[in-house]
DNA sequence: ATTGTCAAATGGTTTGTCCATTTATGGTGT
DNA sequence: ACACCATAAATGGACAAACCATTTGACAAT
């Protein structure tokens, strides 16, 4: 018997994608470099109009490339940013319908991690950026305002860490996460005990004393769940 | 003077392919379900038929979609799948050059916390195949079939935390870390070594203690990244 | 039963044309 | 000079009408 594994055809579409993709992921192609217009590739690949559009189609849903209209448009290459990860963790979410205590699990997995390699990796700016959304965070009077801080805060934390993987992940992570659930729910006695351990996690972090942050982080991120679950103990307990 | 956001101008395939989407994500169109075919979409949706092409090889390409040729083919839709998150963040990762040192860091937070997670959500099932897993990775005598049954092991405990989000992100970092730079240092000591602290990992997380198998998972991590630091100090040292 | 042949259904591709959007250019009025 | 406007040019967006390529079902031939 033959050895023989499946055979994978390689439409036209495709094979002008890959080429291009290539060297924009290799630096080939630079990020902000314009491509030839559709026009051209078409003389260079020999393809169609229909089918280099395809090719340029997925590229963009890809984030790869750009899309600018009229003269002096064009497609312009870009280096796949957050916001693919995003999208397509996104439809993961929502498509495998990942329930919610399992995102919350995810975030709390996340945080205290993130907060060990914030106080690692953190430099002058990321603390002056810490210190800055603290700050709004404690001035944060009213609870919309108080969970646009917060978000921010962690936000914050999270590009300390400088692990841009994590961040990306967590960044994807957070806004269906607040809004849905928990919107209401922020307190005066909760925004109070929540600046109080941001505080201390911040601390941490300036300090690079890593496993404290850790450490601290681990116990606010508890306080938390025990707070979400006394406002709503159906939908987060696992 | 008025108030304006930027007006984003919708194009005509984009409209479609929004719409099949959310009808995908919201399971208004079930997974498996067959769309109708292109010309049928042409004259639904009045597009034309190169439109129609262009909404559906989107949907392709985050994953929405599956495309069959020839008679009986067509477009099923799916949900998106572990693969659209893997793909996204190889984009990501190489388009940014985040450096190997980071996605080895990535890793050692995520595995402790899939120990721990593991522990407390592992199934009969779960158990099942760790055992077996480890009974591979004991059984294997060259460092080729080692790494693929050591990398086999780590994805069995990823799936018994039972959190699909951790885990496809553990997926999508798994093979491009093991590769490139630590193929052949797998010698017979290393190897027993691994064996060792896998097995002891996965009693605590068989026996359900999430904060052991977490904490013997940190120490082999940190034992793991000794090892490749002796044989590769400059690619791995942060 | 197996094999071969043909037709039908579907996506893949091409070609040609025109539309819509944006901007460079150059003219016109002041 | 300067500001303004009208026009042309460059680019992506869209449409239409074919035809090609691939797969499969139906059915005949062996």
């Amino acid at each position: 018997m033959v050895q023989l594994s499946l055979i994978k055809v390689q439409k036209g579409f495709e094979t002008l994608a890959s080429l291009l993709r290539e060297q924009i992921l290799s630096g080939e192609i630079e990020s902000g470099e314009v491509l030839p217009n559709e026009r051209a590739l078409v003389e260079r690949s020999g393809l169609s109009r229909g089918s280099v559009r395809e090719a340029l189609r997925v590229l963009e849903t890809q984030g790869l490339v750009s899309t600018r209209l009229g003269r002096n448009g064009g497609r312009v290459a870009l280096q796949s940013s957050t916001d693919a990860v995003r999208s397509s963790l996104d439809h993961f979410i929502r498509g495998q319908q990942v329930p919610f205590p399992v995102l919350m699990e995810t975030v709390e997995v996340l945080e205290p991690s993130l907060a060990h390699l914030a106080a690692i990796h953190r430099d002058d700016n990321d603390i002056v950026s810490l210190q800055n959304e603290s700050r709004k965070l404690r001035a944060a009077s009213n609870p919309s305002r108080f969970l646009i801080a917060n978000s921010r805060w962690h936000r914050a934390m999270a590009m300390a860490s400088h692990n841009p993987i994590l961040t990306a992940i967590y960044d994807s992570l957070g806004p269906g996460l607040l809004d849905p659930h928990v919107a209401g729910f922020a307190s005066a006695e909760i925004r109070a005990a929540v600046v109080q351990a941001v505080g201390k996690v911040e601390q941490s972090i300036i300090a690079g004393d890593a496993l404290t942050a850790r450490r601290r982080m681990e116990r606010h991120v508890l306080a938390y769940r025990a707070q979400v679950e006394r406002v709503a103990p159906k939908t987060v307990t696992l």
